[in-house]
DNA sequence: ACTTTTGTTGACCATTCGGTTAAACTATAT
DNA sequence: ATATAGTTTAACCGAATGGTCAACAAAAGT
C-alpha cells in the first residue's frame, strides 16, 4: 500500500495525538482512548499500528529527547569561555521549555516512575547528560583566578536549578505569585538575562 | 473500648503506614492495599477507620503541610534582616527535606494532578505561601542601595529553585553526577551554606 | 475478476482497583 | 450475660482501562 497522501497519515495522526496526551498527563496518566480520541481513530487501531503503551510511549519520547539533549550536551562540551557557555545553555533549555511547557515535568514524572527503565532505555548512552567537561572547566577558571573559589558541582546544581525549577513548578509559581500564562512566559523570557546575570554577578571577580 | 496499649493504636498504624505509601508513591500511585498491608491490617478496615482515600489522603497530607508552611511563612514574614532572612529560608526548608525527602516531589505532583483541588483544599488561607513581605523588602534594599538592582521575583524564583529543585530532581542529580544516597545527603548539607552565600554574592554591593 | 494484503471497526475480555457488605470472632464495659 | 466497639475473612460490585479478536472495508497485486 503506498497511500500517504493529502491529509497526514494515520501514523503521523496517532503520534501527534499520543505526544499531546502523554506529555500533558504522562505515561501512567495518559489513556489509549484519549490518544485515540485526540487522534480521531479507534482504539483497536492504536493497537494495530503501536502492539502496546510502553511502544508508543518510548516511540514519542525518545523522538523528543533525541532531538534535545544532544544540542544540550553540545553546549557542555564545547571551547566556548565559561559565562558564554551559561548563557547559551540557559538561552537553548529555556527556549525549549517554552516551545514544550511540559517536557520537565514530564522527564521527572518518568524518571520518578521507573528510574532504572526511563534514565536507561531512554537516554541510552549517547544523550546522557555529560556535565564533566563543563565542571572541569569551573575547576581550571577557579584554579587560573579568573573566578571565585566555588564548588563547580554547586555551581552546575544551582544553573539547572533556576533554569529548570520554575516550569517544573509553574502551577505553583502562576498561584502563589500571582502571573496568568502570559506573564509567566514573559518573566521565562526574562530569566534568559536574569539567570546568567544572577550566576556571573556571583561568580566574577 | 480502651485498649491504646503496648503497640500503637490501629489509627496511628494506618496513618503511618499511608503517608509512607502516599509520599512515596503519591495519591494516585497509592493502593489501599499497599496501605494496609504497611500497617499490617486488611482492608475492610481501612475503611472502617478512613472512609475513603480521599478523606485519609487529606488527613495525611494536612497534618504534613499544616507544620511546615506556616514555618516558611514566619521566615518571609519577620521583620529580620535580608541577608539572614535567605539563610534562614534555606537552612529551615532543607532541614526539612533532608527528612522528608519525597516531600517537594509530592507536593508538585498533586499540584499537577489537580491544582484547583490541592492548592485550596490543601493549602487553605493560612498556609498559601506570602512572599509578599520578602518581596517588598528586597525593593525596599534595592532602593536604599544596601544590594544591587534586581528584580524582586527572580530572586525568589531564584532562592526557592536551587533550594528545592535538587530534591525534587534527586534521582536525575544522583545518576549524572555520581552520587549515592549518602553523598547526596551531604552535598543537600553543604547547600545550606552554599546558596546563602550564592545569593548574597551575587547581590551584595 | 480473484485473491491477498493492509486498514478499520465495534464488541468483548481480563485485570485492577476503590469500595461495600455480611457474617463471625474477640475483648472489654456494664 | 449481654451489649458494644474493634477486627478479620471473604465474597462481591462496578467502573476504568489495557488489550484482543473476528469480521468487515479498501487497496494492491495478479
Amino acid at each position: 500500500m503506498v497511500k500517504k497522501s493529502i491529509d497526514l497519515s494515520t501514523e503521523e495522526k496517532i503520534l501527534q495525538g499520543a505526544r499531546k496526551v502523554f506529555m500533558t498527563k504522562g505515561m501512567t496518566g495518559a489513556r489509549m482512548q484519549d490518544i485515540a480520541d485526540e487522534a480521531g481513530i479507534n482504539k483497536s487501531l492504536l493497537h494495530y499500528y503501536f502492539r502496546d503503551k510502553d511502544k508508543l510511549f518510548e516511540m514519542i519520547f525518545l523522538k523528543e529527547a533525541q532531538k534535545f539533549f544532544p544540542r544540550i550536551n553540545m553546549i557542555f562540551e564545547s571551547g566556548i569561555p565559561l559565562f558564554e557557555k551559561i548563557q547559551r545553555f540557559v538561552h537553548e533549555y529555556i527556549d525549549e521549555m517554552q516551545q514544550n511547557p511540559y517536557l520537565p515535568w514530564f522527564v521527572l514524572n518518568e524518571i520518578h516512575r521507573d528510574p532504572e527503565n526511563f534514565l536507561y532505555k531512554v537516554w541510552g548512552k549517547d544523550n546522557l547528560p555529560r556535565p564533566q567537561k563543563f565542571l572541569e572547566q569551573i575547576e581550571q577558571e577557579v584554579k587560573k583566578g579568573t573566578i571565585k573559589r566555588i564548588s563547580p558541582l554547586h555551581l552546575l546544581m544551582n544553573l539547572l536549578s533556576m533554569t529548570i525549577f520554575p516550569f517544573v513548578a509553574r502551577p505553583m509559581m502562576e498561584r502563589n505569585l500571582g502571573l496568568d500564562e502570559l506573564q509567566f512566559r514573559a518573566v521565562m523570557e526574562q530569566r534568559k538575562q536574569e539567570i546568567p546575570k544572577f550566576i556571573i554577578d556571583s561568580i566574577k571577580k
